[in-house]
DNA sequence: AAACTATATTAGCAAATACTAATAAAGGTT
DNA sequence: AACCTTTATTAGTATTTGCTAATATAGTTT
């Protein structure tokens, strides 16, 4: 193969050769997309955004089992998205910064195609 | 099961149960994220920020087989993120918009943790 | 036309993912 | 203590996903 379109120099593409911290926040940013990927996931932050949920509301919300929820629960806590207490019999779950819920705002906000 | 944490009248809650138009553009949403959820798609869409590359390069930067880009560009051109265009030999990708680069971007930026 | 280059498509497979059903754990109530 | 409520975990399963290898398509060059 012969090189084609001549655009060297790229910067974006540079550091995607070169540096392998762009790669791993590159990386993060997309593991952060994949968990907003599930649409399930997606409304729950969109709830949290709000103010914290329980469990049982957060169900109702996605519209599935509750298994299911606590499922996602998880992974967005282990990836740092939402934090959650415990009050007496219940958990409650909120975002773990303003960060997610910006992003997510924005991108409703402008998906209007 | 009881009600519990009291959290009544949220504006999204109550638009996730009740607008299809919002549960809508929330699935849309959550799709270009999940696009964006796979690394390798999300470095193309990164390299494509800095103008119109071919696969050949696009192949190089996500440093997989041609097969693979090329699966991964259909998918992010039938959702509509980036578009081509023919010249001779080669097919040139772009991006379909300022949309998404613009989203990708404020997200790398704000991850600095 | 034949050979070459670039890209797209397809089939097949392995890994990841999201779900359900069942069960466990932990706190509250009687 | 026995029971109820809420949440978490686990095992099993079906679907989705991203990959490779092989092949097809389209344009270029000789």
């Amino acid at each position: 193969m012969k090189s084609c379109c001549e655009k060297e120099h790229c910067k974006i593409t540079e550091m995607l050769k070169n540096s392998k911290e762009y790669v791993d926040s590159v990386e993060k940013v997309s593991n952060m997309f994949s968990l907003l990927g599930e649409v399930n996931r997606m409304k729950i932050i969109l709830a949290l955004t709000e103010g914290e949920l329980c469990v049982y509301h957060l169900t109702e919300i996605t519209g599935g089992k509750q298994s299911a929820t606590s499922q996602h629960l998880r992974k967005l806590k282990d990836n740092k998205l939402i934090k959650s207490r415990k009050e007496g019999n219940l958990v409650l779950y909120s975002l773990a910064d303003e960060h997610v819920s910006k992003i997510v705002k924005a991108a409703l906000e402008h998906k209007n195609c």
